[in-house]
DNA sequence: CTAATTTGCTAAATCCATTTAGCGTTTAGA
DNA sequence: TCTAAACGCTAAATGGATTTAGCAAATTAG
């Protein structure tokens, strides 16, 4: 291990240029002769080389390093970062991890902070807008390859599930039954998550001819504590218990359940409860509560998979809705 | 963004080695002026000069990387991942991630990749055995932390749970209400974490002077399928109902309540159920399931802070065994 | 038998920051 | 006035791999 170039090239008795050169496949492009080709991969092959990545980046400027950043390291999440990682590195790359916890600026001096540590590229669970991305792209020359949540635009990579129709399709299993009365308890408002869901969410209510009510929007956002407040509101503020509730992540939903175990323990007597974001301990629950299991596994592929288009394929942007998969149980 | 040194002591009208010196706080040492200092110090800002970080790693050998090898980005690993990055940052080091599934060849893969790529420093959820640690640490020159599941050594640094005692104190608390035949669903063998256990396992049941009959313990692996497994077979084999049973991982739980939900609905109603690792879910599983949670940002914190205590303040080894939290409904 | 071509390989530049040894100039001391 | 010390700064080496331009020797062509 940790053998040099150098100490590579005198062991073989040639300059490190042939070694070099060798070891890049160009034996034929400068005319190195066969018998010195072997014996150098028979030496480099003994002595196990492999070339210095710190050499061999700065020198190539490129680091085969991806940068991953993402809101938590939640079970979503996590599983989108394993699966990208198992993915990168088959094809040689290694995944820097930073999570934001769902901070702006944070976010910012993370993307900052690996653009400067060369990364080759960055996939984005972005809280950013429209502006504050097209800022950033113009500072930074590296691909970025957005995930879980979108920004609009034409020359923007980005993978999502599609957050719309799977919200629709949910909700539309309880107005089939014939329920009118679901609260949509929501995220932080302007990303794309919360938007398509509650797109879904109002489309499934047209599609029976209800207007949604706005009193029974609420979106503070992602946090357990915030579906506990969201379902508190709901619960104090209206005397009639509602039908049905429609939490649009499973932390939400946690935030829900723990209110309801200690103010509301017979709220699901009365109530419907829905979830996007599936859980496998959901299945133990009573009453069930129908979900929305988003693929992260398609979502982790289809980013990297982009990524390393764009890096080594020549190939521009791309845009994914991967489908996500009705939970009824 | 990305000026060069040389670029930067172009416009100072210095040499490069006069900005360098004086951005690495040498100034004094080398008898800058404060005048020079000072100009250098005002361009490097108005220019938001960082260095290089490959070229910095080359020359110093020290990529302020640490590598972190993990079974999976689980709930539990992911949040250790989460709060070891966000020290780790803090701290100007980065964390690339890389995930084992639990396979051993695997992770010498891993191990071998992050070492090659230069990382400072690998912090570790390992499944090898001492002679394959120690085969290793001969051959790695770099700091090696373990974490999550330890191997018996003088010299090696490990942060782990307190698996026996915790296991210990949730079964006495079933032992305590006299409880005697409680089976034992267990993990990977040959792992701490299932040997602690089941050593805490046993002594609580020693205390109450009862004898634990092998039969009553499986180990077959962590995964959900494996839970099932061990759930079926202890259901299967003997014909009275157990009074309770320990799953020592929440995967193994998950299997459990699959089995039950499956073939055995009425589990709940004979069998007391206990588990290593909580959950929030479990809140509201009915009836109450008692668990040990682990302090994954405890273990976290400490992983990381015996790393960088080794590689910048010439520390040694450490172990650390930190005190999980039981968790009775 | 000389000139042109091919063969087989290498020196040196490059990527960028860090660091050692040391070069001129000015000031202080005798 | 002359030497020694202090001052202020820099050239060049270093880390390791890649790549361009090109040198010498061997071969072929004329």
């Amino acid at each position: 291990m940790s053998l040099s170039l150098e100490e590579l090239a005198l062991k073989a008795d040639v300059s490190k240029t042939t070694v070099s050169l060798v070891l890049n496949g160009k034996s034929s492009i400068y005319r190195i002769s066969k018998e010195t080709e072997n014996r150098i991969l028979k030496i480099a092959k003994e002595h196990n080389y492999k070339p210095n990545s710190i050499a061999r980046a700065l020198r190539l400027n490129k680091s085969l390093t991806i940068g991953l950043i993402i809101p938590y390291l939640n079970r979503h999440f996590g599983r989108v970062a394993e699966v990208i990682e198992q993915n990168a590195r088959e094809l040689g790359y290694q995944i820097i991890i930073a999570v934001t916890q769902d901070c702006l600026n944070t976010e910012h001096d993370l993307i900052e902070n690996l653009y400067e540590r060369n990364v080759d590229g960055l996939i984005l669970a972005t809280m950013m807008n429209r502006d504050q991305f097209n800022d950033l792209s113009s500072k930074i020359k590296i691909p970025i390859v957005l995930v879980d949540r979108r920004i609009d635009g034409d020359d923007i990579a980005w993978v999502v599930s599609d957050d719309e129709q799977g919200t629709h399709e949910l909700v539309s299993v309880l107005c089939q039954e014939g329920v009118k009365d679901i609260y949509f308890v929501g995220g932080i408002e302007k990303l794309s998550t919360s938007i398509d869901r509650l797109n879904g969410f109002k489309k499934a209510l047209l599609d029976k001819g209800v207007e949604c009510n706005q009193s029974k929007i609420q979106q503070i956002g992602y946090a357990v504590a915030d579906g506990y407040e969201m379902t508190k509101n709901i619960i104090e503020r209206f005397s009639k218990t509602p039908e049905a509730i429609f939490t649009s992540a499973i932390t939400l939903l946690e935030g829900l359940l723990q209110y309801a175990k200690e103010h509301k323990p017979d709220l699901f007597s009365h109530t419907r409860v829905i979830t996007y974001d599936d859980h496998p301990m959901l299945d133990y629950l009573q009453p069930p509560i129908f979900s929305v299991r988003q693929n992260a596994e398609e979502i982790a592929k289809k980013s990297f998979e982009i990524m390393h288009g764009i890096l080594e394929k020549n190939r521009s942007f791309a845009q994914e809705l991967i489908k996500p998969e009705l939970i009824l149980r």
